[in-house]
RNA sequence: GCGCCCUUCGUCUAGCGGUCUAGGACGCCGCCCUUUCACGGCGGAAACACGGGUUCGAGUCCCGUAGGGCGUGCCA
């Protein structure tokens, strides 16, 4: 098991989709571990796939993850290594681990089901390796190619077919001690019939000779572990140490997958949610810390731990989301927004003073422009029958000069004398008149913002 | 089907045999503040899945049941 010490952690995502919150707590916790242990970060294409990896995809999840606050030490690309792989699979060719298997996916399946149906786990019989030279010659002659299947360590010796109970043990991260049993799984397959490369070889090379430490990704991965570290050492290496996390599940409990296009990244930055609320929820939801906003990513980085990831499925809201954005707008700066403000049309000299008076009103920053035309543009007065008289002593009754912080205080006050109104009676058909709404910021410091002309036109003029 | 793992307030969780009449956070409810709503402050309701054991004593250990997650791919 390796220390701490300067851990090499990484990120390989496939480029075939787009990143959702799911596999951006992954990246964030192997993110958070290595820099809280003075590591460093591998982002790692596992491009292996040209049929449905894109370039696109690989752009756009860099774009998140640098969005989310992550910036990846190193980048690799798989699909630039393949000198490598060749040589592991020649190496484990040579050494008998890696053989040629005939069937097709369909005879596979039929198997599966077979044993299935005799309440047998459906383990591969292992018929590849079994078969004579003979046998090869006569399904190469048919035209068929063999995918290749790694041989696991879990059986008699001179027996292949004589499963023996063989634990693979690990200290996991989160988990604590492991075992998975080789002799309940079948021989993985690491190369296709046509050639290319599933993930688990090409993972297990980068991993070795990029001297990943730490390995942190999701549960759904544990039984993979068992498997791979059996290859890390067939491959002549060590395996490095092992954190499973929990996995999310949406609120009814199904598990959090990738077509919850709503909830990638990017439509999350689309729609407005802060980096860090993000951030925040995936990292600290399904741990035993509480689940706040944090506004920077060192904070982040001090309450982290991956031990403190539990055991069980945790549940994603995305009103647990909202909450926890709005919570963090509500403290943010004119600075930190100024961009993203004038880029919902909300700039000039006014946009300081704007913001601070609209943003306890705010879930997300962009709903801001919901304002700023109430502010800044045109907008349809509402004003009951009942309270035109009142409108038009409040036009009259408008204190001279461009209203100030000052003005609100001073105009209610005269028209409360004037009128014998107060309370909601006094200040409601302003609002609606000035606004157009029924709530709001606080119309004290809207006045000078909408400035005395738009006031007296949507008074009635 | 089989294997592994899990099950404490609505949610995320603390709890590693007595200190638990079960703690925290978010949410919820109420009050205060506020000439609205929101923000903020204060307070409150709210949970050990079920059944058997073990023990002087169980949320904590064991077994079973139920429920859930994951795996069981020429996906990752």
């Amino acid at each position: 098991m390796t220390e701490n010490t300067s851990p090499i952690v990484r990120f390989a995502p496939s480029p075939t989709g787009k990143i959702h919150i799911g596999n951006a707590r992954t990246a964030l916790f192997n993110w958070l571990y290595a820099k809280s242990n003075g590591g460093s970060f591998i982002l790692r294409y596992d491009d292996t796939d040209a049929a449905r990896s894109t370039r696109e995809f690989a752009d756009q999840i860099l774009v998140d993850l640098n969005w989310l606050g992550i910036e990846p030490d190193r980048i690799e690309r798989q699909s630039e290594r393949f000198a490598s792989y060749d040589a592991a699979a020649e190496k484990l060719k040579e050494a008998g681990l890696l053989y040629p298997c005939y069937e097709t996916a369909d005879e596979l399946e039929r198997k599966r089901k077979r044993l299935l149906a005799r309440g047998l786990p459906p383990i591969y019989g292992r018929e590849g390796l079994t078969q004579t030279d003979e046998e090869r010659a006569a399904f190469e002659a048919e035209g068929r190619k063999p995918h290749w299947r790694f041989k696991l360590p879990n059986h008699d010796e001179g027996d292949v077919n004589a499963l023996k109970r063989t634990d693979v043990t690990w200290n996991d991260l989160v988990r604590g001690e492991q075992s998975v049993d080789l002799a309940s799984m079948s021989d993985p397959v690491l190369i296709r019939g046509d050639g290319t490369y599933l993930y688990t070889l090409p993972s297990c090379v980068d991993d070795l000779e990029m001297g990943v430490t730490t390995i942190i990704r999701g549960d759904d991965h544990v039984t993979n572990a068992g498997a791979q570290i059996a290859l890390f050492e067939a491959l002549g290496g060590e395996a490095p140490g092992f954190g499973h996390h929990n996995l999310l599940t949406t609120a009814s409990g199904e598990g959090l997958s990738k077509r919850l296009g709503s909830l990638s990244l990017e439509s999350l930055a689309q729609d407005g949610y802060e980096a860090m609320a993000v951030a925040s929820l995936a990292t600290l939801i399904g741990t035993s810390e509480a689940v706040e906003t944090v506004d920077e990513m060192a904070s982040l980085i001090a309450r982290f731990s991956v031990a403190n990831s539990t055991k069980s499925a945790a549940k994603f809201s995305t009103e647990e989301l909202d909450a926890l954005n709005a919570r963090l707008v509500h403290e943010l700066s004119f600075e930190a927004v100024s961009g993203r403000l004038s880029a919902v049309g909300v700039n000039g000299p006014k946009a300081e003073a704007f913001w601070m008076a609209v943003r306890d009103n705010l879930d997300r920053v962009p709903q801001a422009a919901d304002w700023w035309s109430v502010v800044a543009g045109e907008l349809e007065p509402v004003i009951e029958d009942e309270d035109r008289e009142f409108v038009v002593q409040a036009h009259n009754a408008l204190p001279a000069g461009e209203p100030d912080s000052d003005t609100w205080g001073a105009w209610t006050k005269a028209l409360k004398a004037e009128t014998g109104r107060k309370g909601r009676g006094l200040f409601m058909p302003l609002r609606k008149a000035l606004t157009g709404k029924s709530h709001g910021p606080e119309l004290g410091p809207l006045l000078p913002l909408i400035g005395r002309e738009r006031i007296l036109a949507r008074l009635g003029g």
